[in-house]
DNA sequence: ATAATATCTGTAGTATGGTACGGAGTCAAG
DNA sequence: CTTGACTCCGTACCATACTACAGATATTAT
C-alpha cells in the first residue's frame, strides 16, 4: 500500500487517471517519482492529499484555494507569522461557510416541519420568503 | 426599493447584468415582468432569491442544485411527502458539509497553535500528515 | 431636442475543471 | 515470446458558469 501506480491510486481515491495528470500539470499534486520505465509511483501521502482535495472541492473551494490551503503547510519561505495570518483568515472564511450552511439547514428543517400531512400539496408549504441568507 | 431595473438589481446584489440574463435563460431566475418598453423589472423577492443563489454558490452548490433547493418550495405538483423526503436528503448533505468544514477548521487551528513564535520558518510547522479529512 | 446612458437581443468568447483519444512504449501471464 | 492490460505524452474536446460584444431601441438629463 506504499507504492501505487497511477491507475491504482486513481481507483483507490475514486478519481480519473487523467485528473491525476491534470492536477500534476497545474501543480496541485507534486510530481511523483518515476520507477524503472516512466511510470508514476504514488504513496500514502499522495492518497491523503487527493482525498483532501476531493473533500475541499465538494465544500466549494476552487483548486486554486485548495492549493493555497495545502501550501500553508509546506511551500515557500514565508515565516510562521505569515502562515498564522493566512490560516486565521481561512478559519474565518470556513466559519462563515458553516454559519451559512446552518441557516440553509434551518430553512429546510422548517420546510419539513411545515409539511405536516402527506396529502397537502407542496404549494401549501410556502417558505421561500424565509430564504434570506444574507 | 420595489421596482428595480436590471442594472439596479445587478448593482444591489453585486452580480453582472449578463449573469441576470443568464440565470433567466437557464430558468434559475423567473422571467421578470417587463415595463413600458421592454425593460425587465425586478422586486425584492428577486433580490432575496439572487442573494440566496450567491451564497449557495459560495457553499459549493451547483446552479442545478440551487435550482432544486429553490424549487423545493414553489414548483411542480409533487406532494408534501415528496418534498419532505427530498428536503431531508438535502439536510443530510448539508450536515456532512458542515462536519467536513469543521474538520478542516480544526486542522487550521492546530496549524496556528503550532506556530508559536513569529521567527520560526514555516518549514518547521509541519502538519500536512494531519490532513486526512476522510 | 439631442446627447449620454441604459437596456434590448442574439451570438461568440473565456475560465475552470476536467475527459477523451491516438499512437507508442512497458509489464505480466500463459 | 506474444498478447492483453497498463501507462506514457500531447492535444483536442467537453460542461458549467459566466462575460463580452454589436447593433438597435429606450430613457434621462441638460
Amino acid at each position: 500500500m506504499e507504492n501505487l501506480k497511477v491507475g491504482e491510486i486513481a481507483k483507490k481515491v475514486g478519481v480519473n487517471i487523467e485528473t491525476l495528470r491534470y492536477y500534476e500539470k497545474i501543480k496541485l499534486m507534486p510530481k511523483p517519482r518515476r520507477i524503472e520505465s516512466k511510470y508514476r509511483m504514488y504513496d500514502i501521502l499522495d492518497v491523503q492529499r487527493l482525498l483532501f482535495i476531493k473533500k475541499a472541492k465538494e465544500l466549494g473551494f476552487t483548486l486554486k484555494e485548495i492549493k493555497e490551503l495545502l501550501e500553508l503547510k509546506i511551500e515557500s519561505s514565508a515565516t510562521c507569522g505569515d502562515v498564522k495570518i493566512i490560516a486565521k483568515h481561512k478559519i474565518r472564511d470556513i466559519e462563515n461557510k458553516i454559519t451559512d450552511l446552518q441557516k440553509i439547514k434551518k430553512i429546510l428543517q422548517k420546510l419539513v416541519s411545515q409539511c405536516v400531512t402527506e396529502e397537502i400539496s407542496k404549494d401549501e408549504c410556502p417558505i421561500l420568503e424565509t430564504i434570506v441568507v444574507k
